[in-house]
DNA sequence: GATGAATGAGGATTCATTCAT
DNA sequence: TATGAATGAATCCTCATTCAT
C-alpha cells in the first residue's frame, strides 16, 4: 500500500471508472444491455483490462452492489452513532431514498442480482449489515418484540418497495416520498405494536418532543 | 368440430406444459436458467413446438405472465361484487399472498420482465387491473383522498414487498403473512387519513391486547 | 386416367393452387419469404397435402418452373409450325417478353433454382427445348452460320436481360420493350453475320417475304 | 502506432479470409451452401471473430458484393479519364468479361443479393456508378439520343447477360466472349441510332470489313 | 387422402472469457 | 500491465419433413 501509489491511483481509477459505466448501462440499458464488452468499452478501457481488475462478470457486478451500497453504510454508521432513535431511523430513510432514486433501475436490478450472488456465501448483503442497526433504532423507539428482525425486514422491504415504484414513471420529490416512506414505516410499526404513535414530521432536529398529544394537530383528513 | 377437437386438446396440452415449465425453470433456475430449449425439453416438446406456440421468448413470458396473474384477476372480479370494502380487501390480500407464495421467485422475476415487456406498449399490466379495485375499496374504507391512486398503488408495491420478502428465506403461515400485510395496509392507510379504519383487520386474538398499554413508556422520540 | 376424373380434377386444382401460391410468394416476398408451410398456407392447403403432391420443396420449384415455362412452350410450338421466320422470332419475343413481364420477378428467381436444379439430371430446360427453335428461325432468317447454337443462346440470354432489367424498376409498355429486343437481337445476329438487314418493324403476319429486300420498307427510325 | 499496426495486419488478413471464404463458397456451393458457420470455417477463423468484423450476413455480403466490383471501379475510374471513346468502351468491356469470368457464379449471385440489399437503402450499386461513364462513352461514339440512359442500362444487362452465360458451361477464350459482347453492343447500338458507329468496334481481322461499307447504303436515318 | 401438430437439424447471432503481443 | 483480436459454447429461431389421427 505505501508503495506504487500512483500505480494504485491508476488502478483505482480504472475500477471506478468500469463501475460507472456498468452502473450507467444497467440504469440505460437494463440487465439486456449489460454485458462485459459494453462495460469496458463505456469506461474507456480494454475488456482485457477488465478481466484484469475483475475476475469475471459476476464480480464486477457484486463490486457494483458494493459500491452502490456504500453511501447507505455511511448513513447506517451515522445512525448507529445517534442518541436520538428518531433522526437516525430518518438518516437511514433519507439514505434509502437518496440512493434508490439517484438510479433507480440500477438499484432495483442489482437487488435481483444480489439475491442470485449471495445464494452461495451470503451473509454479508447490504441488508444484512442494515438490519440490525434497523432493530436496534426500531428498538429504542418502540420498545421489544419477539418478533423484531422480522418486522424490521418488512420496513426495509417497504421502504425499497416504494422507492422502486417511485423510481419507475412518477416523478415526485424526494421530500413527498420520504414523507410517504416515513408513515408506511410507522403505520406498520404502530399496528404491529398496538401504539397510537404518529409519525413524526420531517424535522430532524429537535432532539425530543413528547409527541402523542402535540402531534395530533397535525392529523387531516376525516377524523380530529 | 369432433375432427378438430382432439387436436385442440393436444394443442392446449403443449401450451400447458410449456407455461408450467417456463414457471417451474423460473422458480428453480431464475432467469439465468430460462431460456427456450430448457422449456422445451422441461415441457417434454420439441424447441419446433414451442415456436409454433409463441412466436418468441418474450411471447412466452408474457403468456405466462397472463397465467400467473389470472386467479389474481379471479380475485380481483370477485372484489368488485362485494359489498363488504373490508371482506374485498381481505380478498385481494388473500389472493395476492396466495399468488405470490406459490411461486415466489416467479412472481418476482415476471414483475421485472412485465417492466420491459411493457414499455413499449399499452399500460394492462396486472397492476393497471387491479389499481382501480383498490382505489375503490379504500375509498369506501378510508373515504376520499386527493391522492388516492398513488395511494393505493404504494399499499400495492408494500403487498408485493412483503411478499417477495417473505418468498426468499423465511418460510411462515399465509395467515401470518397475510395478518403482516394486513397492519401494514391499514398502517398505512390510517397515518395518511390520520384515521382510524371503520373497521379494524385483524382480530385473532387477545394476546397483543395487553402490551399496547405497557410499552407506552418506552418510546421516545416524538414523546418522551 | 378414365375413372376417377372427379378426384383427378381435385387433384389437379390442389396441384395448381400450389403452384399459383409459390408463384406469388415468390413474387411478392423473394426467396426468402418461399417456404413450403408460407406456400401451402396461401394455397388453402395443408403442409400434408403438398407434401402429397409434391415430394420435396424442390419438387415443388421444379413444377413452377415447368408451369411458368408452359406458355413459352406453346409459343415454342407455335413457332416451330410458322412458316415466316419473322413471325417466328417475333411469336417467340412477344412470348418471352409477356412472360417475363407478367412475373418479373418469378422468372428471374427461377432461372437462378433452375441451374441449381437441372445440374444433376439436365437437358431439359426451357432453355434447351427453345434452342432448337431459335436456331432454326435464326438460319432461316440469316443463314447458316458455324456458331449458330452459341449465338443463339447469346440471343436467349439478351432478351432475358433485357426483360429482367425492364421488370426491376422502370415500368415500361411491353411494346417498346419488345421493340428493344427486338433491335437488340437483329443488331447481334447482323454483327454476326455481316449483313445490312435491318431489325424489321412489329408486323407478325406476312408469313413470308424475301427478307433482306422486301423489308426495306419497313425501316423507321429518322430517315424516311 | 507501431503497437497498433500488426494487430491492424491481423485483421486486414481476416477480413480479406473472410471474404475470399465467402467467395468461394459461393462461387462452389451457391447460396445455399452460403451461411456464416461455412464462411468462418473456411476462412480458417472462428464465427466469433466473422461477426467482430461483420455486423451479420448481409454485411459479410455487401462487403462482398463491394470488393468484387471494385476491379470495375478502377476500369470504371480508367475509362473515365480516356479520350477516346471507343478505348474508353472496349477497357470497360474488357473489366466486366475478366470480372465476370473470374469468378462466375459468385457474380451472378451477387447481383441477386444487391438487388435485395439494395431496396431500401440508396442506390449506389456497382450499375449506379457504371451507368454514367457508359452514357458519357456511348455518347461521344454515337452522338445524343433521348432514351441514353435506357440504352445504356440495356447494354450493361447485355454484357452481364452474355458473361453470365459464358460462365456456365460453355468454356471458351475470353477474346471470343469480348469479341461477341461489342458485337452485341455495337450492333444495338447501330440498331437505335440507325447509324454506323464513329468507330468500329473490334478490328481483329479485315473479314468483316467489306461488308461494312457495302451495308452503307442499307442505312436509313441520319446517314442516307 | 387430408390434416396440422410435432420434430429437430441447421443457421444466425451474442458474449463471457482467454491469450498472444 | 494493457490491449483487443480471437474463441466457441450457448441461445434464439426457422423450416423442410414426418406421421398419428
Amino acid at each position: 500500500m505505501p508503495r506504487k501509489l500512483p500505480t494504485q491511483g491508476r488502478a483505482n481509477q480504472t475500477v471506478a471508472a468500469i463501475l460507472e459505466s456498468a452502473a450507467h448501462i444497467l440504469e440505460t440499458e437494463g440487465i439486456h444491455g449489460y454485458n462485459t464488452n459494453a462495460v469496458a468499452a463505456r469506461a474507456g478501457v480494454s475488456i482485457g483490462s477488465l478481466y484484469q481488475y475483475f475476475g469475471s462478470k459476476d464480480a464486477v457486478t457484486m463490486a457494483l452492489i458494493a459500491a452502490e451500497a456504500e453511501d447507505l453504510q455511511v448513513a447506517v454508521g451515522a445512525a448507529v452513532t445517534m442518541r436520538d432513535p428518531n433522526a437516525a431511523l430518518d438518516t437511514l430513510i433519507t439514505a434509502a431514498v437518496d440512493h434508490q432514486l439517484r438510479r433507480p433501475r440500477v438499484a432495483a436490478l442489482l437487488d435481483l442480482e444480489e439475491r442470485r450472488l449471495l445464494r452461495p456465501a451470503n451473509g454479508d448483503s447490504a441488508t444484512g449489515r442494515l438490519l440490525p442497526v434497523v432493530v436496534n433504532v426500531v428498538e429504542k423507539l418502540y420498545g421489544p418484540h419477539r418478533e423484531l428482525p422480522l418486522l424490521c425486514a418488512d420496513l426495509i422491504a417497504i421502504t425499497r418497495a416504494l422507492c422502486d415504484a417511485a423510481g419507475e414513471g412518477r416523478r415526485e420529490s424526494r421530500i413527498a416520498l420520504r414523507d410517504r416512506i416515513r408513515k408506511a414505516i410507522h403505520g406498520y410499526l404502530r399496528e404491529q405494536f398496538g401504539v397510537p404513535a404518529k409519525t413524526p414530521s420531517a424535522r430532524p432536529s429537535g432532539e425530543s418532543r413528547s409527541p402523542r398529544q402535540s402531534r395530533r394537530s397535525a392529523y387531516h383528513g376525516p377524523s380530529s
